[in-house]
DNA sequence: TTCTAATTGTGAAAAAGGTTACAAACAAGA
DNA sequence: TCTTGTTTGTAACCTTTTTCACAATTAGAA
């Protein structure tokens, strides 16, 4: 087992193994082999053992992995085995729509506030959320344990946003405004930029020869 | 110039120059070295040139990149300067929260359609966009020259919506379905997929001491 | 107990991605 | 025209990520 850092790209993987170890729970399976989980899922499995390998050794030789087993390290290893409660920054189309986004009422995430300027939204009830006003986030994030925070304002406001969060002690970021943010050390940001993604596919459409199939 | 297979992550860092250079634009400046695009805007100068050159040679030595120029360049590499018309299958929150995204509406992607299997959804107005039934994707997709496909439904109808969409010769398909696709070969499929971003996250907020900033 | 078949964990090789460093090219001033 | 200073384009190098390949380990059958 290796301490070293661990990539973001491991992470990624972490979190679909673990979707994928749900599933094959779901099905009553007991065990499973890297093999059978790369071939099934289209993954690799050397990949599958090397980024298990990061955190101990949850497989016996022969046999494989006890898929309960493994789930529940997974989960462990990813912290969802705790609770988060997030706050959204922006109460807009996309702020409400993520509100109400079902994985994060499906997983251990909880929408617990809004967050707005709009003096028309604050002190609305969006689904089971409350909208308050920005400028009470600090005292609404200590209040209510918010730990993780997530921008959905336009992009020229995402900065202020961010430090103002900052501030507050919130260690965790997701950023769908479309501008690089910078934050503090200590702060993990992970920044959905749409634009990026549409200009990238429109890309590979007019070039519509050089394209490999997936992702 | 090299006509070597693009990267998605240089495609994704055109979307990003363009960006800086638009933005540098609006600020009347004419010219810009590679040295100064990257340290205004945190990138690598090196790695801005190398990217170019995958698509010829736009700079002058001595003097660096006509701004304006490079724009116009790196639109049509991106394939921005075609519009393209966007349908959005799913118009629940999330399908109805892209459908007026600023960035769709910013550049060159008009959503022109929605598409939903409900009913009570079916025929009604979001904002400027009406809501199709599903089953005649094909039809309306033809008519209205849709060439770009937003798949926003639960992730156990996300395949047969693909299969569906790519029957009707679409080529681009964005997929925020927490699910991994299978596509046929020349079709493009890129996926946001919410959970693994957020499970990630979770990862990092339980491990606070290995971060290293960004990203 | 010994043998066989399966499967892990991991070092070593390969591929992909990013950075450094510099010759070549150009602008502007002497 | 020649010289100086700037900046590109790229080859060489370095780092990270992925894949390959196999010794080590285990379960179960003989």
């Amino acid at each position: 087992m290796k301490v070293e850092k661990i990539s973001e790209l491991t992470t990624n993987r972490l979190s679909v193994y673990l979707r994928c170890l749900n599933e094959l729970l779901a099905e009553g399976k007991r065990t499973v082999s890297s093999d059978k989980l790369a071939e099934r899922f289209h993954l690799n499995s050397a990949q599958i053992r090397k980024d298990l390998a990061c955190f101990g050794e949850f497989g016996v030789r022969g046999v494989g992995y006890y898929v309960e087993d493994l789930r529940d390290h997974l989960q462990k290893i990813l912290g969802l085995d705790k609770n988060h409660r997030v706050g959204i920054i922006g109460a807009g189309r996309l702020g409400t729509a993520l509100a109400d986004y079902y994985g994060f009422t499906q997983t251990n995430f909880d929408v617990v506030a809004l967050f707005d300027n709009d003096k028309g939204k604050i002190g609305q009830r969006i689904g089971d959320v409350d909208v308050f006003a920005f400028k009470n986030f600090a005292k609404v994030a200590k209040k209510d344990k918010i730990d993780v925070a997530v921008i959905a304002v336009p992009a020229q406001f995402a900065q202020s946003v961010l430090e103002e969060v900052t501030k507050s002690g919130i260690k965790a970021v997701m950023n769908f405004a479309p501008t690089p943010l910078r934050v503090h050390d200590g702060v993990k940001l992970k920044t959905i930029d749409l634009t990026i993604s549409l200009e990238s596919l429109s890309y590979f459409l007019s070039h519509v020869n050089n394209i490999n199939g997936n992702n």
